[in-house]
RNA sequence: GCCCCCAUCGUCCAGUGGCCUAGGACGCUGCCCUUUCAAGGCGGUAACACGGGUUCGAAUCCCGUUGGGGGUGCCA
């Protein structure tokens, strides 16, 4: 395959949502793969609706998705003129004409009509000039078919008379996407328009444009599944029209190399079926020809699963590293963190996750979590408080090491009743007592290596305290 | 309504006429390991929507039904 040239091409008109990361991923995909390029064209053209300063927040999730572009990214509204002037060719040909119709009007006589909604092809014939609030109207064929090759659905057909006389310019004069898009893609020298299913009506006109303009080029094209919420409906339409948007999965916590790497699965699976791996591999591997044409279910469950996989690969250093921007206490998070990185490490699934699993190192504003404090202390009975005296005792007089506070509990376990068939301390409980103590909670980081970093005096304190509160 | 598309475990993906008593992953779940929780190891759960064809043979091809989705804008 020759380079390929393809291009994404977002509306600057709300935050990049998931579905748009995985098309500018399958787009990226594809031209590493053949050595091609992707470009970027911010599809500005909407006037109203358009939000410029979006337009920089788009690029940056791209760029923290790790998916550059090539080139300057286009923006469509500096082509006007290239729009315009194939809006001319096209009247100058005959084959689009002036409309002064307004939107109500069009809907009310098909409202009357009682038929399918859209233009009726009211203003055809009238040969009106163009003037104020006149609208530049494709003229569509009435007979024949319009057909194209899809990568991922293979041909698909479209009968002419069932495509409406569609809008090409403005009455504003501002070009419509139709238009615009098919100019700037053969401007571009784009070889395949790689976009998402909701593009697959458009087609035909896209097509219709470009016969009427002459272009003998067509590019390939591709239309991806959409991605599914939980009710089967498309993401972006998710909630107020708000889609899941890539920042909030970048606010909480996921790695941009988990993101991406799931996306991938999403309507396309690596032919040896192993999901997990490093995006180069899946640049070998990826095909247009193996994507799926049914929709897929935007699953944050699994999502997770592979961001605590990417987690627990990175080095130590590295994950720390990538948790601090996380940190609302920055230092003082980090110093307790480092000495416990690699258990802490193992037990996040988000980033977001790893103060809160520290923070009663760094504060001793802990509370007692009440379902905790039930389950492995009070369920105890009179072995619970036996055993934080006894680790008391113990722990005030050992070395402050891991080894030794270890043995210290173990007797504490002991003397403190908690012994188990063999004679060996049963630390799956006699540990409850002192974790909530210390922690708060009874569930987080292994117990020793947790006091040692804490410090005697304090970890005595909490014990007392939890004594007292018996 | 009309147009287009889709249809394998709850979910994602594999399967492109015989290798399928349908495979992997997430989820859920049993056991083991274990200082909690994770992680890890070994199991389990669970699907070819339905009905007709074609064929020696169909999850795989064709038709229909049903179900789902996308579109139907002077949005993109």
């Amino acid at each position: 395959m020759p380079a390929p040239r393809l291009r994404f091409a977002p509306s600057p008109t709300g935050w990049l949502h998931v579905g748009g990361a995985r098309t500018v991923l399958f787009n990226w995909l594809v031209a590493r793969r053949y050595g091609g390029e992707m470009l970027l064209r911010i599809e500005d053209t909407d006037t109203e609706r358009n939000r410029p300063e979006l337009t920089d927040d788009i690029l940056a999730e791209i760029e923290w998705l790790g998916l550059a572009w090539d080139g300057e990214p286009v923006h469509q509204s500096d082509r006007l003129h290239l729009h315009t002037k194939a809006a001319s060719e096209l009247r100058a040909a005959g084959v689009a004409y002036w409309c002064d119709c307004t939107a109500e009007q069009v809907q009310a006589r098909a409202k009357q009509r009682g038929g399918p909604p859209g233009y009726d092809g009211h203003c055809r014939d009238r040969g009106l000039a163009q003037g104020p609030g006149t609208a530049l109207r494709f003229r569509a064929p009435d007979v024949g078919t319009t057909s194209f090759e899809d990568l991922v659905r293979g041909t698909v057909t479209f009968g002419n008379d069932k495509i409406e006389d569609f809008v090409l310019l403005r009455s504003n004069g501002v070009p419509t996407f139709l238009l615009a898009n098919v100019v700037d893609d053969v401007d571009m020298g784009i070889t395949h328009v790689v976009r998402g299913e909701e593009h697959v009506n458009g087609t035909p006109k896209y097509l219709l444009i470009g016969d009427a303009l002459g272009f003998d080029h067509r590019p390939v094209f591709a239309h991806l599944p959409v991605l599914v919420d939980e009710r089967r409906k498309k993401l972006s339409k998710r909630r107020d029209g708000d889609a899941v948007s890539v920042a909030e999965f970048r606010q909480a916590g996921y790695l941009p190399e988990a993101m991406v790497n799931y996306l991938a699965t999403l309507g396309w699976g690596p032919p040896d079926g192993v999901e997990i791996r490093p995006l180069a591999e899946i640049v070998g591997l990826f095909d247009l020809d193996a994507v799926t044409p049914s929709p897929a279910f935007f699953d944050t469950k699994k999502l997770t699963h592979f961001n605590a996989e990417y987690i627990r690969a990175l080095a130590t250093d590295e994950f720390v590293a990538r948790a601090r921007p996380f940190f609302a206490h920055g230092d003082a998070t980090e110093a307790v963190l480092s000495p416990l990185a690699r258990e802490v490490q193992e037990r996040v699934r988000l980033l977001s996750e790893v103060e809160p699993m520290v923070d009663f190192l760094r504060t001793d504003d802990v509370e007692i979590d009440e379902a905790s404090w039930q389950r492995s202390v009070v369920k105890l009975g009179d072995r619970a408080g036996a055993m934080l005296d006894a680790a008391a005792g113990g722990l005030a007089a050992c070395l402050w090491e891991r080894e030794a506070v270890e043995a210290a509990l173990s007797d504490a376990a002991l003397a403190a009743g908690f012994v188990n068939a063999e004679g060996n301390p049963q630390m799956s409980k006699a540990q409850g007592p002192v974790r909530v103590a210390v922690t708060g909670r009874s569930v987080g980081p292994p117990l020793y290596e947790s006091l040692v970093v804490l410090g005697r005096e304090r970890t005595l304190a909490r014990l007392r305290a939890a004594r007292s509160r018996l």
